[in-house]
DNA sequence: TATAGCTTTTAGATTTATCTAAAAAAAATG
DNA sequence: CATTTTTTTTAGATAAATCTAAAAGCTATA
């Protein structure tokens, strides 16, 4: 079993490592922890002997299979519970990082498994990032952009293309964020533009301009 | 900001003590926490430090006013956790208290009144204990036989008067049990026997003589 | 390639919560 | 009421995670 700290640090491991890809200085680990790179030695140290990462002195550290294993399973937990402070408690999705960041830790699978039936199996949280399933699989999805979503079918808001203050600032108004679910009701073929139902509750046009700017996966 | 540790300790020493009415023996207390006499002396004299406890050297410990507040929170907070794990992931009210005791010490107030909401204020857990309200308050409900509940008013299972095998194994083939929600329908009057709603779902009809020894509270 | 400068590790302390063993105080009993 | 028994506290150690300060190892560059 690990503790909330050896977690933790195997998490920011995983991050920084870019998913396992490449080794960790132990100065970059101490700034996201924020703590010392004397710590961070120390903890390296330990975790090493624990087998969960892979470590030689003065070469930096990365996730062990066995430690990516758990770094994922942290990842699920914490992207399953922004679903439900999002989903459910209707929190707005830049609120849950911290309180998330305190749940991840709860040891119980089958809450998990509970949680993630309850939530509807969501293959995303509320910032859009994936959510890895039991095994630590990502689902593959394919980003389309909402102009090519077929009518009538459900689906989650990835990413958006234009990044400018101006369009960010609209889909903040019309209530359009990372990991809304969208639905195409009609569309308007004099030009374009989109009759949608967001969230399955609000209804609203957006132009095709806007449409083509925001990349939405079927969910 | 208090530990978990010391969370656990207070909220021990509040039950031990009878909702904070005597003074609890060390020994008590480290059967209690699974732990030794010379542990507790320890944690008791930096949960006094801190003002929490009320304790003198031999004369056992209990909860100060504010030991009291912290206390009730976490049980709240313990109990609204309980509700969630039955009402909405399907738990069994058998199956909750080890989670319960890991959630219980998340520390973010507006998720727990969130949750409270999301929950639609429950007064009970699943066990039939009362949850105070976020002032450290119970709310007084009075118990009254199924037989005397106005109809179409929604009420909650608080405790059984017969205990007996035989009623307790029928209530539990039927789906009712401590924290059931129950509305009546209808009272067939050539027999007494009701026609009753559980949980907002289930319809059945159950005698009189039951019923009788069903207690509900208004919720 | 020698060395200055940065990174990393080690050494030694500190804090929290625990333990065992021993001492001190209180309670029970003859 | 003295003494045995039980309870409680103190003393000293341990393990986890952290810190500061100092030593050791890399690396870039002059």
């Amino acid at each position: 079993m690990f503790s909330f700290v050896e977690e933790n640090y195997l998490k920011a491991i995983y991050h920084l490592s870019d998913h396992g890809n490449e080794s960790v200085s132990t100065n970059a680990l101490a700034e996201e922890m924020k703590t010392t790179a004397a710590s961070v030695s120390d903890m390296i140290g330990k975790l090493s002997k624990k087998r969960v990462v892979d470590y030689q002195k003065y070469r930096g550290v990365n996730v062990s299979s066995k430690g990516k294993e758990v770094a994922l399973q942290v990842i699920r937990k914490h992207r399953l519970w922004e679903v439900f402070l999002v989903d459910k408690l209707n929190f707005h999705w830049d609120e849950v990082h911290d309180i998330a960041e305190q749940l991840e830790h709860i040891k119980s699978p089958l809450l998990i498994s509970k949680l993630d039936e309850f939530l509807d199996f969501p293959k995303h949280d509320p910032h859009g990032d994936p959510i890895p399933d039991e095994n630590g699989v990502f689902a593959t999805v394919k980003k389309i952009p909402l102009t090519e979503l077929a009518p009538d079918t459900l689906s989650q808001v990835v990413t958006v293309n234009d990044s400018g203050t101006a369009f960010l600032k609209y889909l903040d108004k019309v209530g359009i964020s990372i990991g809304t679910k969208i639905q195409i009701d009609d569309i308007n073929e004099f030009d374009g533009s989109l009759d949608i139902t967001i969230n399955k509750q609000k209804s609203l046009t957006i132009s095709q301009t806007a449409a083509q700017n925001i990349l939405v996966a079927n969910s």
